[in-house]
DNA sequence: ATTTTTACGTACCAATCAGTATTATTTAGT
DNA sequence: ACTAAATAATACTGATTGGTACGTAAAAAT
Protein backbone atom coordinates (compact mmCIF):
# COMPACT_ATOMS: atom_id res chain seq x y z
CA UNK A 1 0.00 0.00 0.00
CA UNK A 2 1.38 3.37 -1.00
CA UNK A 3 1.43 6.23 1.00
CA UNK A 4 -0.94 8.09 -0.50
CA UNK A 5 -3.02 5.25 0.00
CA UNK A 6 -2.33 5.08 3.73
CA UNK A 7 -3.11 8.97 3.80
CA UNK A 8 -6.51 8.38 2.61
CA UNK A 9 -7.44 5.60 4.55
CA UNK A 10 -5.97 6.67 7.69
CA UNK A 11 -7.84 9.96 7.03
CA UNK A 12 -11.12 8.03 6.47
CA UNK A 13 -11.06 6.89 9.61
CA UNK A 14 -10.77 9.81 11.14
CA UNK A 15 -13.00 11.68 9.19
CA UNK A 16 -15.62 8.88 10.46
CA UNK A 17 -15.11 10.08 13.96
CA UNK A 18 -14.67 13.28 14.24
CA UNK A 19 -15.70 16.26 12.34
CA UNK A 20 -13.73 18.04 9.26
CA UNK A 21 -12.49 21.24 11.53
CA UNK A 22 -11.09 18.73 14.35
CA UNK A 23 -9.15 16.64 12.46
CA UNK A 24 -6.31 18.59 12.41
CA UNK A 25 -3.15 17.88 9.95
CA UNK A 26 -0.94 16.82 12.98
CA UNK A 27 -3.39 14.22 14.06
CA UNK A 28 -3.08 12.53 10.47
CA UNK A 29 0.39 12.99 10.83
CA UNK A 30 0.60 10.75 13.90
CA UNK A 31 -2.13 8.22 12.32
CA UNK A 32 0.17 7.65 8.95
CA UNK A 33 3.60 7.42 10.84
CA UNK A 34 4.96 10.31 8.95
CA UNK A 35 5.37 13.92 8.84
CA UNK A 36 3.30 16.91 6.93
CA UNK A 37 6.14 16.84 4.28
CA UNK A 38 4.61 13.69 3.30
CA UNK A 39 1.28 14.65 3.48
CA UNK A 40 1.66 18.50 1.51
CA UNK A 41 3.30 16.26 -0.92
CA UNK A 42 0.50 14.00 -2.69
CA UNK A 43 -2.02 16.31 -1.38
CA UNK A 44 -2.34 20.19 -1.91
CA UNK A 45 -4.33 21.03 1.33
CA UNK A 46 -6.43 19.58 3.33
CA UNK A 47 -9.74 19.95 1.67
CA UNK A 48 -8.19 18.00 -1.21
CA UNK A 49 -7.31 15.02 1.07
CA UNK A 50 -11.26 15.00 2.22
CA UNK A 51 -12.43 14.90 -0.74
CA UNK A 52 -9.89 12.00 -1.64
CA UNK A 53 -11.36 10.08 1.10
CA UNK A 54 -15.14 10.82 -0.12
CA UNK A 55 -13.97 9.80 -3.70
CA UNK A 56 -12.46 6.63 -2.12
CA UNK A 57 -14.84 5.52 0.31
CA UNK A 58 -18.40 6.61 -0.99
CA UNK A 59 -18.52 7.68 -4.80
CA UNK A 60 -16.38 5.24 -6.03
CA UNK A 61 -17.94 2.46 -3.71
CA UNK A 62 -22.18 2.93 -5.62
CA UNK A 63 -22.19 0.23 -7.82
CA UNK A 64 -19.66 -2.42 -7.83
CA UNK A 65 -20.23 -6.13 -6.48
CA UNK A 66 -24.22 -4.94 -5.19
CA UNK A 67 -26.12 -4.16 -8.15
CA UNK A 68 -24.21 -7.04 -10.62
CA UNK A 69 -25.29 -9.28 -7.95
CA UNK A 70 -28.79 -8.50 -8.30
CA UNK A 71 -29.52 -10.26 -11.53
CA UNK A 72 -32.42 -9.39 -13.85
CA UNK A 73 -34.80 -13.03 -12.95
CA UNK A 74 -35.03 -12.49 -9.13
CA UNK A 75 -38.11 -12.42 -6.98
CA UNK A 76 -39.14 -9.60 -4.81
CA UNK A 77 -38.59 -11.97 -2.02
CA UNK A 78 -34.96 -12.98 -3.35
CA UNK A 79 -34.13 -9.66 -3.45
CA UNK A 80 -35.46 -8.52 -0.47
CA UNK A 81 -32.48 -11.15 1.21
CA UNK A 82 -29.98 -10.01 -0.83
CA UNK A 83 -30.40 -6.71 -0.26
CA UNK A 84 -30.06 -7.20 3.69
CA UNK A 85 -27.24 -9.57 3.18
CA UNK A 86 -26.18 -6.48 1.30
CA UNK A 87 -25.98 -4.14 4.02
CA UNK A 88 -24.58 -6.99 6.24
CA UNK A 89 -21.67 -7.52 4.08
CA UNK A 90 -20.79 -3.70 3.93
CA UNK A 91 -21.24 -3.56 7.73
CA UNK A 92 -18.47 -6.48 8.07
CA UNK A 93 -16.36 -4.77 5.59
CA UNK A 94 -16.07 -1.37 7.96
CA UNK A 95 -15.77 -3.94 10.90
CA UNK A 96 -12.82 -5.16 9.70
CA UNK A 97 -11.48 -1.39 9.42
CA UNK A 98 -11.88 -1.13 12.98
CA UNK A 99 -14.84 0.90 13.01
CA UNK A 100 -17.65 1.06 15.12
CA UNK A 101 -21.43 1.84 14.88
CA UNK A 102 -20.69 2.54 11.21
CA UNK A 103 -24.03 3.74 10.52
CA UNK A 104 -23.60 6.90 12.56
CA UNK A 105 -20.42 7.74 11.48
CA UNK A 106 -21.29 7.41 7.86
CA UNK A 107 -24.16 9.27 7.86
CA UNK A 108 -21.85 12.14 9.45
CA UNK A 109 -19.42 11.78 7.23
CA UNK A 110 -22.25 12.51 4.47
CA UNK A 111 -23.20 15.05 5.74
CA UNK A 112 -19.56 16.36 6.31
CA UNK A 113 -19.50 15.74 2.66
CA UNK A 114 -22.37 17.60 1.69
CA UNK A 115 -20.52 20.65 2.73
CA UNK A 116 -17.33 20.26 1.39
CA UNK A 117 -17.04 18.25 -1.53
CA UNK A 118 -18.16 19.79 -4.94
CA UNK A 119 -22.01 18.74 -5.74
CA UNK A 120 -22.26 16.31 -3.46
CA UNK A 121 -25.99 16.19 -3.70
CA UNK A 122 -25.90 16.02 -7.20
CA UNK A 123 -23.69 12.65 -6.84
CA UNK A 124 -26.23 11.58 -4.11
CA UNK A 125 -29.16 12.13 -5.75
CA UNK A 126 -27.89 9.91 -8.34
CA UNK A 127 -26.74 7.60 -6.23
CA UNK A 128 -30.58 7.55 -4.76
CA UNK A 129 -32.43 7.37 -8.18
CA UNK A 130 -30.39 4.42 -9.33
CA UNK A 131 -31.12 2.57 -6.22
CA UNK A 132 -34.75 3.54 -5.89
CA UNK A 133 -35.09 2.73 -9.74
CA UNK A 134 -33.69 -0.83 -8.62
CA UNK A 135 -36.38 -1.90 -6.32
CA UNK A 136 -38.68 -0.26 -8.78
CA UNK A 137 -37.60 -2.88 -11.36
CA UNK A 138 -38.09 -5.88 -9.36
CA UNK A 139 -41.37 -4.76 -8.26
CA UNK A 140 -42.36 -4.21 -11.16
CA UNK A 141 -41.66 -7.71 -12.20
CA UNK A 142 -42.76 -9.18 -9.23
CA UNK A 143 -46.31 -7.50 -9.90
CA UNK A 144 -46.07 -9.14 -13.65
CA UNK A 145 -45.06 -12.44 -12.41
CA UNK A 146 -48.24 -12.40 -10.24
CA UNK A 147 -45.86 -12.45 -6.92
CA UNK A 148 -47.66 -9.27 -5.45
CA UNK A 149 -50.41 -7.27 -5.64
CA UNK A 150 -50.79 -4.64 -7.74
CA UNK A 151 -49.50 -1.73 -6.29
CA UNK A 152 -47.29 1.18 -7.42
CA UNK A 153 -43.91 0.32 -7.94
CA UNK A 154 -42.70 3.23 -8.02
CA UNK A 155 -44.08 4.30 -4.61
CA UNK A 156 -43.16 0.67 -2.55
CA UNK A 157 -39.57 1.33 -3.72
CA UNK A 158 -39.50 4.51 -2.21
CA UNK A 159 -40.99 2.66 0.69
CA UNK A 160 -38.24 -0.04 0.89
CA UNK A 161 -35.05 2.33 0.51
CA UNK A 162 -36.50 4.72 3.48
CA UNK A 163 -37.47 1.96 5.36
CA UNK A 164 -33.58 1.06 5.98
CA UNK A 165 -32.09 4.72 5.57
CA UNK A 166 -34.64 5.19 8.52
CA UNK A 167 -34.61 2.72 10.45
CA UNK A 168 -30.25 2.60 10.21
CA UNK A 169 -30.39 6.81 11.28
CA UNK A 170 -32.53 6.18 14.06
CA UNK A 171 -30.41 3.04 15.21
CA UNK A 172 -27.34 4.62 14.97
CA UNK A 173 -28.31 7.06 17.10
CA UNK A 174 -29.62 4.62 20.01
CA UNK A 175 -27.43 0.79 19.53
CA UNK A 176 -26.68 0.60 16.28
CA UNK A 177 -28.66 -1.71 13.45
CA UNK A 178 -29.81 -4.84 13.57
CA UNK A 179 -30.33 -6.13 10.16
CA UNK A 180 -32.76 -8.47 11.64
CA UNK A 181 -35.15 -6.24 12.42
CA UNK A 182 -35.30 -5.01 9.24
CA UNK A 183 -35.47 -8.12 7.77
CA UNK A 184 -38.22 -8.86 9.87
CA UNK A 185 -40.21 -5.36 8.80
CA UNK A 186 -39.41 -6.07 4.74
CA UNK A 187 -40.77 -9.41 5.17
CA UNK A 188 -44.08 -8.63 7.33
CA UNK A 189 -44.42 -5.78 4.11
CA UNK A 190 -43.82 -8.48 1.63
CA UNK A 191 -46.32 -10.98 2.89
CA UNK A 192 -49.17 -7.69 3.09
CA UNK A 193 -48.31 -7.12 -0.55
CA UNK A 194 -47.95 -11.24 -1.42
CA UNK A 195 -50.48 -12.86 -3.43
CA UNK A 196 -51.90 -16.03 -1.74
CA UNK A 197 -51.66 -19.34 -4.39
CA UNK B 1 -35.92 38.45 24.24
CA UNK B 2 -33.20 38.48 26.95
CA UNK B 3 -29.33 38.36 25.99
CA UNK B 4 -29.35 34.79 27.26
CA UNK B 5 -31.67 33.67 24.84
CA UNK B 6 -30.36 35.17 21.86
CA UNK B 7 -27.17 33.89 22.12
CA UNK B 8 -28.72 30.04 22.18
CA UNK B 9 -31.02 31.12 19.33
CA UNK B 10 -27.74 32.42 17.22
CA UNK B 11 -25.82 30.03 18.40
CA UNK B 12 -28.91 27.24 17.33
CA UNK B 13 -28.34 28.92 13.69
CA UNK B 14 -24.37 28.88 13.79
CA UNK B 15 -24.75 25.24 14.41
CA UNK B 16 -27.42 24.13 12.00
CA UNK B 17 -24.87 25.39 9.36
CA UNK B 18 -21.75 24.41 10.49
CA UNK B 19 -19.57 21.88 13.03
CA UNK B 20 -19.29 22.96 16.33
CA UNK B 21 -15.74 23.04 15.76
CA UNK B 22 -15.97 25.74 12.47
CA UNK B 23 -17.84 28.03 14.87
CA UNK B 24 -16.20 30.25 16.56
CA UNK B 25 -16.96 32.34 19.87
CA UNK B 26 -16.22 35.66 16.66
CA UNK B 27 -18.78 34.50 14.74
CA UNK B 28 -20.85 34.02 17.74
CA UNK B 29 -20.55 37.88 19.09
CA UNK B 30 -21.35 38.86 15.79
CA UNK B 31 -24.65 37.13 15.17
CA UNK B 32 -25.96 38.56 18.71
CA UNK B 33 -24.14 42.16 18.10
CA UNK B 34 -22.20 41.95 21.38
CA UNK B 35 -19.26 40.60 22.27
CA UNK B 36 -16.99 37.57 24.28
CA UNK B 37 -17.62 40.06 27.55
CA UNK B 38 -21.59 39.04 27.36
CA UNK B 39 -21.09 35.57 25.99
CA UNK B 40 -19.16 34.18 28.67
CA UNK B 41 -20.89 36.19 31.58
CA UNK B 42 -23.85 33.68 30.73
CA UNK B 43 -21.99 30.34 29.87
CA UNK B 44 -18.84 29.50 31.15
CA UNK B 45 -17.52 28.06 27.88
CA UNK B 46 -18.12 26.89 24.15
CA UNK B 47 -19.36 23.53 24.92
CA UNK B 48 -21.88 24.86 27.36
CA UNK B 49 -23.34 26.85 24.37
CA UNK B 50 -23.79 24.14 22.64
CA UNK B 51 -25.30 22.02 25.29
CA UNK B 52 -28.18 24.94 25.93
CA UNK B 53 -28.74 24.69 22.25
CA UNK B 54 -29.44 20.98 21.90
CA UNK B 55 -31.63 21.67 25.32
CA UNK B 56 -33.62 23.91 23.89
CA UNK B 57 -34.30 23.16 20.17
CA UNK B 58 -33.86 19.57 20.37
CA UNK B 59 -34.49 17.80 24.11
CA UNK B 60 -37.30 20.06 25.14
CA UNK B 61 -38.91 20.29 21.72
CA UNK B 62 -40.03 16.44 22.30
CA UNK B 63 -43.87 16.31 23.04
CA UNK B 64 -45.02 19.48 23.59
CA UNK B 65 -48.19 19.91 20.79
CA UNK B 66 -46.97 17.01 18.76
CA UNK B 67 -48.46 14.44 21.19
CA UNK B 68 -51.19 16.41 22.68
CA UNK B 69 -52.51 17.14 19.94
CA UNK B 70 -52.74 13.43 19.16
CA UNK B 71 -56.32 12.36 20.78
CA UNK B 72 -56.81 9.30 21.55
CA UNK B 73 -59.64 8.59 19.61
CA UNK B 74 -58.02 8.88 16.30
CA UNK B 75 -58.21 6.75 13.57
CA UNK B 76 -54.81 5.70 11.81
CA UNK B 77 -55.85 7.88 8.43
CA UNK B 78 -56.06 10.46 10.54
CA UNK B 79 -53.45 10.49 12.49
CA UNK B 80 -51.53 9.88 9.28
CA UNK B 81 -52.91 13.02 8.07
CA UNK B 82 -52.02 15.07 11.48
CA UNK B 83 -49.03 13.19 11.54
CA UNK B 84 -47.44 14.57 8.32
CA UNK B 85 -49.10 18.14 9.20
CA UNK B 86 -46.93 17.98 11.99
CA UNK B 87 -44.03 17.83 9.94
CA UNK B 88 -44.83 20.79 8.12
CA UNK B 89 -45.86 22.82 11.21
CA UNK B 90 -42.38 21.82 12.03
CA UNK B 91 -41.05 22.77 8.69
CA UNK B 92 -42.66 26.08 8.40
CA UNK B 93 -41.43 27.11 12.27
CA UNK B 94 -37.91 26.19 11.24
CA UNK B 95 -38.54 28.35 7.62
CA UNK B 96 -39.46 31.59 10.29
CA UNK B 97 -35.82 31.19 12.19
CA UNK B 98 -34.45 31.61 8.28
CA UNK B 99 -33.79 28.24 8.30
CA UNK B 100 -32.74 26.53 4.87
CA UNK B 101 -32.83 23.06 4.07
CA UNK B 102 -34.12 22.13 7.19
CA UNK B 103 -33.67 18.44 7.49
CA UNK B 104 -30.67 18.39 6.28
CA UNK B 105 -29.52 21.12 8.99
CA UNK B 106 -30.97 19.20 11.73
CA UNK B 107 -29.93 15.24 11.06
CA UNK B 108 -26.37 17.35 10.97
CA UNK B 109 -27.17 18.88 14.97
CA UNK B 110 -28.15 15.61 16.02
CA UNK B 111 -24.79 14.00 14.82
CA UNK B 112 -23.06 16.66 16.96
CA UNK B 113 -24.92 16.11 19.50
CA UNK B 114 -23.95 12.83 19.80
CA UNK B 115 -20.59 13.73 19.99
CA UNK B 116 -20.71 16.11 22.62
CA UNK B 117 -24.13 16.29 24.62
CA UNK B 118 -23.98 13.77 27.47
CA UNK B 119 -25.79 10.69 26.87
CA UNK B 120 -27.37 11.70 24.25
CA UNK B 121 -27.70 8.45 22.56
CA UNK B 122 -29.90 7.59 25.40
CA UNK B 123 -32.31 10.46 25.48
CA UNK B 124 -33.05 9.90 21.60
CA UNK B 125 -33.53 6.60 22.35
CA UNK B 126 -36.09 7.28 24.45
CA UNK B 127 -37.59 9.79 21.67
CA UNK B 128 -37.30 7.02 19.72
CA UNK B 129 -39.18 4.65 21.78
CA UNK B 130 -41.96 7.28 22.02
CA UNK B 131 -42.78 8.17 18.79
CA UNK B 132 -42.51 4.35 18.03
CA UNK B 133 -44.95 3.73 21.09
CA UNK B 134 -47.54 6.23 19.58
CA UNK B 135 -47.74 4.56 16.43
CA UNK B 136 -47.84 0.99 17.84
CA UNK B 137 -50.93 2.34 19.79
CA UNK B 138 -53.01 3.90 16.96
CA UNK B 139 -52.23 1.03 14.92
CA UNK B 140 -53.27 -1.46 17.57
CA UNK B 141 -56.68 0.33 17.96
CA UNK B 142 -56.74 1.09 14.12
CA UNK B 143 -56.71 -3.42 14.28
CA UNK B 144 -59.65 -3.42 17.27
CA UNK B 145 -62.37 -1.15 15.05
CA UNK B 146 -61.55 -3.19 12.01
CA UNK B 147 -60.01 -0.35 10.33
CA UNK B 148 -57.21 -1.81 9.11
CA UNK B 149 -56.15 -6.10 8.32
CA UNK B 150 -54.15 -7.54 11.50
CA UNK B 151 -50.96 -6.70 11.11
CA UNK B 152 -47.82 -6.72 13.96
CA UNK B 153 -48.42 -3.65 15.39
CA UNK B 154 -45.02 -2.94 16.49
CA UNK B 155 -43.09 -3.73 12.86
CA UNK B 156 -45.21 -1.41 11.24
CA UNK B 157 -45.00 0.96 13.80
CA UNK B 158 -41.26 1.12 12.95
CA UNK B 159 -42.19 1.37 9.30
CA UNK B 160 -44.37 4.14 9.43
CA UNK B 161 -41.55 6.12 11.26
CA UNK B 162 -38.44 4.96 9.49
CA UNK B 163 -39.85 5.94 6.03
CA UNK B 164 -40.50 9.51 7.16
CA UNK B 165 -36.92 9.58 8.93
CA UNK B 166 -35.53 8.13 5.49
CA UNK B 167 -36.96 9.71 3.38
CA UNK B 168 -36.35 12.71 5.10
CA UNK B 169 -32.56 11.77 4.98
CA UNK B 170 -32.80 11.14 1.19
CA UNK B 171 -34.01 13.84 0.35
CA UNK B 172 -32.26 16.34 2.80
CA UNK B 173 -28.96 14.72 0.79
CA UNK B 174 -30.52 15.98 -2.54
CA UNK B 175 -33.59 18.44 -2.63
CA UNK B 176 -35.08 18.45 0.73
CA UNK B 177 -38.17 16.60 1.98
CA UNK B 178 -41.52 16.86 0.11
CA UNK B 179 -44.24 16.01 2.50
CA UNK B 180 -46.69 15.25 -0.18
CA UNK B 181 -44.34 12.66 -0.81
CA UNK B 182 -44.44 11.33 2.48
CA UNK B 183 -48.38 11.08 2.49
CA UNK B 184 -48.72 9.36 -0.83
CA UNK B 185 -46.81 7.05 0.07
CA UNK B 186 -48.33 6.53 3.62
CA UNK B 187 -51.46 6.39 1.99
CA UNK B 188 -50.30 3.81 -0.38
CA UNK B 189 -49.72 1.89 2.67
CA UNK B 190 -52.43 2.33 4.25
CA UNK B 191 -54.94 1.28 1.68
CA UNK B 192 -53.20 -1.68 1.19
CA UNK B 193 -53.42 -2.02 4.97
CA UNK B 194 -57.25 -0.64 5.01
CA UNK B 195 -60.21 -3.49 5.51
CA UNK B 196 -62.76 -2.97 2.29
CA UNK B 197 -66.16 -2.68 4.06
C1' DA C 1 29.26 8.96 -12.28
C1' DT C 2 26.42 12.67 -12.36
C1' DT C 3 22.07 14.74 -12.42
C1' DT C 4 17.21 14.82 -11.57
C1' DT C 5 13.13 13.39 -9.45
C1' DT C 6 10.62 11.41 -5.75
C1' DA C 7 9.64 11.23 -1.07
C1' DC C 8 9.87 12.79 2.89
C1' DG C 9 11.63 15.54 7.66
C1' DT C 10 12.25 19.97 10.10
C1' DA C 11 11.56 24.42 11.40
C1' DC C 12 8.82 27.95 11.09
C1' DC C 13 4.84 31.42 10.11
C1' DA C 14 0.69 34.30 10.40
C1' DA C 15 -3.84 33.55 11.64
C1' DT C 16 -7.13 31.93 14.59
C1' DC C 17 -8.78 29.62 18.48
C1' DA C 18 -11.17 29.34 23.36
C1' DG C 19 -10.84 31.44 27.35
C1' DT C 20 -9.39 35.06 31.16
C1' DA C 21 -8.54 39.23 33.73
C1' DT C 22 -9.67 43.67 34.12
C1' DT C 23 -12.28 47.56 33.45
C1' DA C 24 -16.38 50.20 32.09
C1' DT C 25 -21.24 50.89 31.93
C1' DT C 26 -25.89 50.20 32.91
C1' DT C 27 -29.58 48.87 36.03
C1' DA C 28 -31.83 48.17 40.51
C1' DG C 29 -32.29 48.64 45.32
C1' DT C 30 -32.27 51.64 49.15
C1' DA D 1 -28.09 60.42 45.47
C1' DC D 2 -25.45 56.56 46.67
C1' DT D 3 -24.32 51.80 46.47
C1' DA D 4 -24.18 47.28 44.76
C1' DA D 5 -25.03 44.07 41.49
C1' DA D 6 -25.73 42.80 36.73
C1' DT D 7 -24.15 43.23 32.21
C1' DA D 8 -20.98 44.02 28.87
C1' DA D 9 -16.48 45.82 26.39
C1' DT D 10 -11.50 45.63 25.88
C1' DA D 11 -7.20 43.78 25.67
C1' DC D 12 -4.72 40.08 26.15
C1' DT D 13 -2.72 35.02 26.46
C1' DG D 14 -0.89 30.50 25.35
C1' DA D 15 -2.07 26.92 22.45
C1' DT D 16 -3.23 25.21 18.03
C1' DT D 17 -4.31 25.67 13.34
C1' DG D 18 -3.30 24.92 8.03
C1' DG D 19 0.23 25.79 5.23
C1' DT D 20 5.10 27.04 3.45
C1' DA D 21 10.10 27.09 2.75
C1' DC D 22 13.81 24.64 2.71
C1' DG D 23 16.83 20.84 3.48
C1' DT D 24 17.98 15.91 2.76
C1' DA D 25 18.35 11.28 1.51
C1' DA D 26 17.29 7.72 -1.48
C1' DA D 27 15.92 6.17 -6.02
C1' DA D 28 15.72 6.68 -11.00
C1' DA D 29 17.27 8.46 -15.15
C1' DT D 30 20.81 9.82 -18.09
Amino acid sequence: MTTKDRIIEEAFKLFLNHNYEKVSISDLEEAIGKTRGAIFYFFKNKEEIFNAVIDTYIIKKQDPEEKFDFSDDLSLEQFIYRYVKGINTTMSRMLSLSVVNIYKQYFSLYLQASRIYPNFSGIMAQNSVAEISLWKKVITRAIETKEIKKVDPMHYAVLFRSCFLGLAFDRCLTYGLDTEELLTIYMDLYNQLRLKK
